[in-house]
DNA sequence: TACATATGATCAT
DNA sequence: TGATCCTATGTAA
């Protein structure tokens, strides 16, 4: 399920899988003939990730372009594949031992070098890219010191930071004890620094474990991490009315950026971060 | 069988 | 702000 972490774990096991090769490509579904006919048979050079977007770079300067969006799924077989669900299956890549299926897409499509820069430069920095971390620490800042809009739709905002979705948002303000209501240019800059450096830290924790999980072992009687039950990952992500896994008082909840964002509101209370 | 919902984003108004 | 697109899943009926 796609928040950044998973967009960055596809685009490292897609470049192992395939770049440097051969790839077949083709559109059971129908929906991306032309492009899968005009990549078939080509080699994939590089696939990179930013944000919650996916850039497949090939041989003669094209670009595929996929977003997931919100349903959008692959599928991903080392040997001997299913034949592919016609109805849905927008993409298959083919190459040596790999085949791959992308279903339910928001973006699919073919772009050139120039619209792969003009998609990049409407991106935040990404705590899952590499680069000079103080230069994405300060490009945050800057961003966040140009809205009013409340952090916690601030963080959703994709031109603010590339890959927090609706589930870190909610989680990375709880660990650095921010109220979700407070207007972004009015975090003190310390709350800033450690709203980046939790965020970063917790996709990479993301990626590495291929799941979201926020809590500490320790605020769920667990001594490890592999300990932690399923439905007990999350500090208030989905947690409305259930006790503060910290403090024992009630989640709360509301509506922020069109979506539900939920907080703790003895951990986070109002005015908290400024 | 139907409906609500979901970790996303864009476009029109 | 609301409508729309995309698909799978769990729950209600």
């Amino acid at each position: 399920m796609p928040e950044g972490h998973t967009i960055h774990r596809h685009a490292r096991r897609h470049q192992k899988a395939l770049a440097g090769q051969t790839v077949a490509m083709g559109s059971p579904q129908g929906r991306f003939s032309d492009g899968a006919r005009r990549l078939d048979g080509r080699v994939l050079e590089t696939v990179d990730a930013h944000g919650k977007h996916l850039f497949y770079r090939w041989e003669g300067a094209e670009t595929l372009h996929i977003h997931l969006g919100l349903f959008g799924k692959f599928r991903f077989y080392r040997t001997s594949p299913p034949p592919p669900p016609s109805v849905n299956t927008r993409l298959s890549m083919a190459g040596e031992d790999t085949t791959i299926y992308l279903a339910g897409p928001t973006i699919c499509r073919l772009i050139d070098p120039a619209e792969e820069e003009s998609i990049r430069s409407r991106l935040g920095p990404d705590p899952l890219r590499n680069g000079s971390a103080a230069q994405k620490l300060s490009q945050f800042h800057v961003n966040l010191l140009r809205r009013r809009i409340p952090i916690g739709a601030a963080l959703l905002d994709q031109r603010v930071v590339a890959g927090i979705g609706n589930v870190y948002r909610a989680e990375a303000l709880f660990r650095t004890g921010i109220d979700p209501h407070l207007p972004a240019r009015e975090l003190a800059s310390e709350a800033v620094d450690r709203l980046w450096s939790e965020s970063t830290a917790l996709l990479r924790a993301g990626v590495k474990a291929g799941g979201i999980i926020t809590v500490d072992p320790a605020d769920v009687g667990a001594r490890r991490r592999s300990e932690i039950e399923r439905d007990e990952r999350l500090y208030v992500y989905g947690r409305h009315g259930e006790p503060c896994r910290r403090c024992g008082n009630t989640i709360a909840t509301t509506e922020m950026a069109s979506r539900r964002i939920w907080w703790c509101p003895a951990c986070q209370p109002i005015g908290a971060g400024a």
